[in-house]
DNA sequence: TTGACAGGTAAACATTTGTTTACTATTATA
DNA sequence: TATAATAGTAAACAAATGTTTACCTGTCAA
């Protein structure tokens, strides 16, 4: 795909901007007011560039543009991470194939999505399949269902404190708890579990 | 939300697909000959309408629609019902007074969102105030777990078939099952839970 | 140095588009 | 039956919008 210069991806994004949040695109007047550019030919040129390059469509009538590449990103998506993310958490999203829209207001900056491996925490009923929202944070809170790296595994656990020692339960009996920050392996708390899908129930 | 007449359905369909497939709104005049109205007026009444019920927003400038929210990305927006749909399912959409934007593949014709109340399926690990995706049928398989109105009451169960006789059981033994089309209350099958979501995880 | 190209100003123009006025017919409803 | 809401026709109008012409200023590579 050609390269854009500056102004000409200034003029796309307004475009794409005005489409995401107002619904409909923005007259070649208003992209003039949005740039700063005082006459309309300056602002078509813009967009006549970015149909020559390729980014947008255009067609006769009023407010007549469609991006071309839909790249209307929606803060109702969620990457579903296949990889337990092991390097910085920032990465994340690059390495994410799949995504999944989910309710809009479970997506928050940052939140991804993975997919629940074991019963360990079936007495909290989330099971074998489930897929858990995931809010990144570094410390959680008493009693609180977070996920962990442990080694090189990502785990959904309880965790409990205790003074100064820390621990990660399962709900399933049939596991035995972790320790935190102790002799054992490393622990690394990726975030909070803040919601749930179940994408097949039978 | 107030329901619309039928013209006014059309409208508001031409509109969203035209929003969907092209990128952008419609104008009056692509509004009428789609309508076959041969005046500006009449299908301006139309968005008119819409606009009052609260369907669309209007600005003012060429093609200024917008869909309002719940309109959008109309596929992956399903209906929660607070109350237990009596009537024909066909009118439960007007009636829903909350959306909830899900996973687009889940949106599929006719389904709808109720939250469960109480434990009884807590053996499926779908526990109180979970959200379920219905999808809408009038008969149901060996062992599928589907949501049926018993009385008044919209319940989610397991269906089980013995020859003629079919029942539907808890899958927490603290609930007796319900037989069906037997002497006792009237029940009907509204539908199969597909698919759940849950939106607070303590 | 020169020419191509991005970016811009200014003004006029043609067309599309939304809006309004006035009047009629149909349908649902109290 | 009376009344309101819905639906439509026709025509004119005002505003918004896209398009075009003509000319200017830089930058950058051949």
């Amino acid at each position: 795909m050609e390269k854009l210069t500056e102004r000409q991806r200034e003029a796309l994004e307004f475009v794409a901007r005005m489409i995401e949040e107002r619904g409909y695109p923005p007259s070649v007047r208003e992209l003039c007011e949005e740039m700063g550019i005082s006459s309309t030919r300056g602002a078509l040129r813009h967009l006549e560039a970015l149909e020559r390059k390729g980014y947008i469509s255009r067609a006769s009538g009023a407010r007549a543009l469609r991006l071309e590449e839909r790249e209307r990103y929606s803060k109702a998506y969620l990457p579903i991470l296949g990889e337990v993310p092991a390097g910085p958490l920032r990465y994340v999203f690059e390495e994410a194939e799949e995504w999944i829209s989910v309710p809009a207001n479970w997506g928050k900056e940052g939140r991804f999505i993975l997919r629940v491996r074991g019963d360990s925490m079936i007495g909290d009923h989330i099971q074998e399949g489930d897929l858990v929202v995931v809010d990144p944070q570094l410390s959680g809170n008493q009693g609180e269902i977070v996920v962990a790296l442990v080694g090189e595994e990502a785990t959904v656990k309880r965790l409990y404190r205790k003074g100064n020692e820390a621990e990660l339960r399962a709900s399933n009996p049939a596991y035995p708890p972790i320790p935190l920050k102790e002799g054992g392996e490393e622990v690394r708390l990726l975030g909070r579990v803040v919601a749930l899908l179940r994408e097949k129930v039978i």
